[in-house]
DNA sequence: ATAGGGTTAG
């Protein structure tokens, strides 16, 4: 036995709460409340009436609160029935309170009705202590309306903004934001004064439900209450903003709050991921750590997805690579968001790599890598992992995850299996499908070329068709050439949107497939005359880390037009070597090494013909992975191309070639543009690929580089070019192939070059971007502004 | 006594 005051450090609650609430500092038992168990609850109760310390009821209370707050809360109730039946004690209200607490702690419905029928046969229910832990118990067993109910039949005078407070996140922990906000009306008929926590609450409920209208209310309230706009109330500010779409004035609340913790900073992050602002969530995330605040889980989840929603795979990995550094990414969200980042770059390896690592899979877990899969063209391996899902009836599936199911069944042409899955969605699983789950089946079905088919699924649908619906009916009908349904589903377009440019696009698109340049042209320039008008489509590149956003501007709409049509026709021809398809040849890593030297050696010389550096009689035009390309075929020109591109195979085999830049300069060697062809080929890809997925994919950097010249700046005359090799490690001096290569001593741009991407692709295990630079103009040009 | 941010989507 201890009675010495010394022996106690003061480290634990128990001990620490023994000493302030008693002068004499004694002690009962030398055991640290993290170690107490069960058994020494009667030791404690024996010394404890022995010595007459526990009958003093100030003791009693403090050691039940230390056991209610310890890590076993259910060891006060353990002692209270010790008590009750040893020492004859009665509850008292304070004591009630505890254990109701801790019943709300554990959290245990059984053992809290206990306590309220407890409450009630000693009147103590009415105790506003013991009510709002009553109503705290029920709110914690996720019993919302139980709690309500307390309240509701307890008198008007026992109950405070505690109370309310307590009720109103209990519905937001159950669920029912739309129940919190309404009880927040009722407590502002009851006239409650509300405090710092009610707007707290409310301000959540109205970001889970968007209500704008009550969250902007409830700044006004926080501003003329005149509470501190702190990191609470600042964050859930900033969150309610950007989830109710008012981004900029998340953006001004969180520029103005006087301090930010990381809850703060990763609201605001979440923010711009949430609304499409990617790299705004990457630069804050830079911020975040000039201004010295530790990054966590929650802030990790949400820049990894905005790297994965712009393709920034290099970025991605390096979140990858930060968490393993600094003992973050640890929680399942982390790597649900890695897994979807890894898929969107188009890496599915090491997406479904992190997928079997893991020993938990929570819903988002098997979405992210069933969509994964399924937008990767692998969708009977998406459904295979929905069957094991499903198999291992630990995941209860849900709405997100049958659009994923669908997706699959849809890209991957499987009609039955679409039919299949969306039954059984409502049959077993008792989902209702909404208008995106129609979506999808019009989609499979308008893919799958069943066009009367999707025509009648549109009809029966029991939910009004959106324009998503009449949107994959348009565009399924351009494969058909359907144009009088085409017309239709562009008029119910119209008809919903009509501010928007809706099926305009879409509809002179099954005009050209179909020859009717005539209605190609009207639709043209209806779109022109009217006020429809595209909303700018957004693309990112990456270079060196460093990320790059543009816009479409209406400039460019000219050449858009001249792809699509050139696309189209590739897709015809496809469609026409569909043998290709359906036995697709194999290509093994050496040979992909060559397939991407000849590509390179075509691509140049396309660059040179585009610069017009040369009189056209010194190329031809050939047709090279059925496009037309202008290869060189002067001697010395040709000569110099093919020696460069072929020196490069050993290197680019071994993966050591990082950038091939063409370069043009003027006369005193300063370099005027540089053509980037940035490269890598990861090594350590195991499997064989398709050839013709690899040209297809290489194809389309010859089609955009055919109209690129509108993008590139006029040469001087007199300069010169050069193509240039960039490499990740210098091969050894006496290595054979690398005397091919000198040192070259380009003079530098004295400030970071203004970036133009032209294409980038990516089909493992090749990865390739092509961009132009050149010195930065001195006015910086802003990209169009959304309308 | 009650309290903030995060991952999936046709």
């Amino acid at each position: 036995m201890c009675l010495s005051s010394r022996i106690l450090n003061g480290k634990t609650r128990y001990f620490s709460t023994l000493r302030s609430s008693h002068t004499e500092n004694k002690c009962i038992l030398s055991v640290p409340v993290s170690s107490l168990s069960h058994h020494h609850l009667p030791i404690l109760l024996s010394r404890a009436t022995v010595s007459g310390l526990l009958l003093k009821l100030p003791l009693v209370h403090s050691v039940l609160r230390s056991l209610s707050l310890g890590p076993t809360p259910s060891l006060s109730f353990s002692f209270l029935s010790l008590l009750r039946r040893f020492a004859n004690m009665t509850l008292d209200n304070y004591s009630l309170n505890i254990a109701i607490s801790a019943a709300a702690r554990v959290p245990s419905l059984d053992v809290g009705s206990q306590f309220h029928a407890l409450s009630l046969k000693l009147s103590l229910a009415s105790d506003s202590f013991v009510l709002n832990a009553l109503i705290n118990m029920y709110s914690s067993c996720n019993y919302p309306a139980s709690a309500r109910l307390v309240l509701d039949s307890a008198p008007r005078w026992a109950s405070d903004v505690v109370s309310w407070n307590t009720i109103i996140a209990g519905y937001i922990r159950g669920g029912m934001p739309n129940k919190a906000l309404q009880s927040f009306h009722q407590m502002a008929k009851e006239q409650v004064r509300l405090d710092e926590v009610t707007l707290l609450n409310v301000l959540v409920a109205c970001a889970r439900t968007g209500a704008m209208k009550v969250g902007s209310l409830c700044h006004a309230l926080v501003v003329l209450n005149g509470f501190e706009i702190n990191c609470y109330i600042g964050s859930s500010l900033v969150s309610m903003y950007a989830k109710c779409g008012m981004v900029e004035e998340a953006r001004r609340v969180f520029n103005r709050m006087p301090e930010r913790n990381v809850v703060c900073w990763t609201s605001m992050i979440a923010g711009c991921t949430q609304s499409g602002r990617f790299k705004e969530a990457v630069d804050l995330f830079r911020d975040m750590q000039i201004a010295g605040v530790k990054a966590d889980d929650a802030t990790i989840a949400t820049v990894v997805s905005s790297c994965g929603q712009m393709g920034a795979l290099d970025l991605g990995r390096y979140l990858h690579a930060y968490c393993d550094g600094h003992g973050l990414g640890k929680e399942l969200s982390v790597k649900n968001s890695l897994i979807d980042m890894y898929s969107k770059c188009g890496d599915v390896n090491k997406a479904y790599q992190i997928f079997r690592g893991l020993t938990k899979r929570d819903v988002f877990t098997w979405t992210v890598m069933i969509m994964g899969f399924a937008m990767n063209g692998l969708c009977v391996e998406a459904l295979d992992l929905f069957a094991q899902m499903e198999g291992e009836d630990k995941v209860m599936p849900n709405e997100v995850i049958f659009l994923g199911v669908l997706t699959a069944c849809s890209h991957g042409g499987l009609v039955e299996q679409g039919y299949h899955h969306f039954h059984r969605m409502s049959k077993v699983y008792n989902l209702v499908p909404r208008i995106e789950h129609y979506g999808c089946m019009v989609d499979l079905l308008g893919r799958a070329k069943l066009l009367a088919e999707a025509e009648q699924f549109i009809k029966d649908m029991p939910v009004a068709p959106d324009v998503v619906v009449w949107r994959s009916l348009l565009f399924a009908c351009r494969a058909s050439g359907q144009v009088g349904l085409a017309e239709y589903a562009a008029e119910r377009i119209e008809q919903l949107e009509p501010k928007r440019c809706g099926g305009h696009v879409l509809l002179s698109n099954v005009y050209a497939t179909t020859s009717r340049w005539v209605d190609v042209n009207n639709v043209r320039t209806g779109m022109g005359n009217s006020r429809t008008s595209k909303k700018p489509g957004c693309s990112f590149i990456e270079v060196d880390g460093c990320i790059h956003e543009f816009f479409a501007g209406d400039e460019s709409h000219f050449e858009t037009e001249a792809i699509c049509n050139t696309l189209f026709g590739i897709n015809e021809l496809l469609v026409a070597e569909s043998f290709l398809i359906l036995l697709p040849p194999t290509i093994t890593k050496g040979q992909i090494a060559q397939v991407i030297v000849d590509f390179l050696e075509v691509a140049v010389s396309c660059v040179v013909f585009l610069k017009g550096f040369y009189p056209p009689r010194a190329f031809e035009r050939r047709r090279y992975m059925n496009v037309v390309v202008q290869k060189a075929v002067h001697p010395q020109l040709a000569g110099y191309i093919h020696s460069a591109t072929s020196g490069l195979l050993p290197f680019i085999q071994k993966g050591l070639v990082e950038r091939v830049v063409v370069i043009f300069y003027d006369k005193a060697h300063v370099p005027v543009e540089k053509f980037v062809f940035k490269l890598a080929v990861n090594q350590s890809y195991g499997s064989k690929i398709e050839e013709a997925s690899l040209e297809f994919a290489l194809r389309a950097f010859l089609i955009k580089l055919a109209v690129a010249e509108p993008l590139t700046r006029t040469l001087p005359s007199d300069g010169s070019w050069e193509i240039a090799a960039y490499f990740r490690s210098l091969p050894p001096d006496g290595e054979k192939e690398a005397q091919l290569w000198i040192p070259t001593d380009t003079k530098q741009w004295m400030q970071p070059p203004q970036i133009t991407p032209i294409k980038s692709m990516s089909c493992d295990p090749v990865k390739m971007q092509l961009y132009l630079e050149q010195p930065s103009r001195t006015e910086p040009r802003d990209p169009p502004t959304e309308p």
